[in-house]
DNA sequence: CCGGATCCCAGGGGATACTG
DNA sequence: CAGTATCCCCTGGGATCCGG
């Protein structure tokens, strides 16, 4: 089990006081745009969807709804709307028949993705104990 | 802006190939827990309460309410739970009168937490940038 | 045949009141 | 004080349909 040493909870402290100043409870909403941002591209279907644009650098409609494996339509193009809106992926669309549409990361995009990747590799190696934790709490 | 070089591709890819064997789409849902997981400790409210609970080592249900702007008693009792369930942080209650219990980060939550954090503080940098992004798309 | 818009419903979540 | 219980609303999201 990796532990969390002094040295390392001091630098964590300091850290959340530097953006605490944004995250402030005595801000209202409008002032602290870091909650919203956060919720859109920390949302559960929208990091699938990034992850798997991060994966393959091209992807079709149908082919993201095959990989992000149980979303539906009207979801995926919601969230491919806002991901766009908010600049991490790009849309170009072909005038052909039938209609080809491929999604990609932006350059932005791929940063976040950055990000977002070492979260989820600490997520994959730490989920089976999550899991026990679960199992051993006896939440169904 | 910060881009990504071809280098920082490859070790990206490099990185989803090895996490893809889990979030593999072909794997039905039970197989593949890292998205459950995931969508626990990356939900909007469970993100705000960690990160609270990583600025003060201690905080009460109520303190917390105050603090996570906007979240109700219904949520936050339920959020409290399933963090606990899933090992992030422990609950310690004491018999007093009136009642007090008191909420920290496990070992375990507090790597969560620096995890977390690094994302946190991107997304803190660049919501001018998403923010802009949004309004020339002109999404309302 | 593909991308996405529409319809419609269950249930997640807000507000309030209440109890150990 | 720390929650739970109740009510009700509203939106997230699944199934279905449609335009190009």
């Amino acid at each position: 089990m990796e532990t969390v040493t002094e040295n390392q909870e001091v630098t964590m402290t300091k850290k959340l006081e530097k953006m605490f100043g944004h995250l402030d409870y005595k801000n209202p909403p409008e002032l602290c745009p870091v909650r919203d941002v956060m919720s859109v591209a920390s949302d559960q279907w929208s990091i699938l969807i990034l992850l798997w644009l991060g994966y393959f650098p091209v992807l079709r409609f149908n082919k993201l709804k095959k990989y992000v494996y149980g979303i539906s339509n009207k979801v995926l193009s919601q969230r491919l709307k806002v991901l766009e809106a908010d600049g991490y992926i790009s849309r170009k669309a072909y005038a052909e028949v039938p209609i080809r549409v491929e999604y990609s990361l932006t350059d932005f995009g791929k940063n976040y993705v950055k990000r977002l990747l070492s979260l989820a590799e600490w997520m994959q190696e730490n989920s089976p104990k999550v899991l026990a934790n679960r199992e051993k709490y006896g939440l169904v």
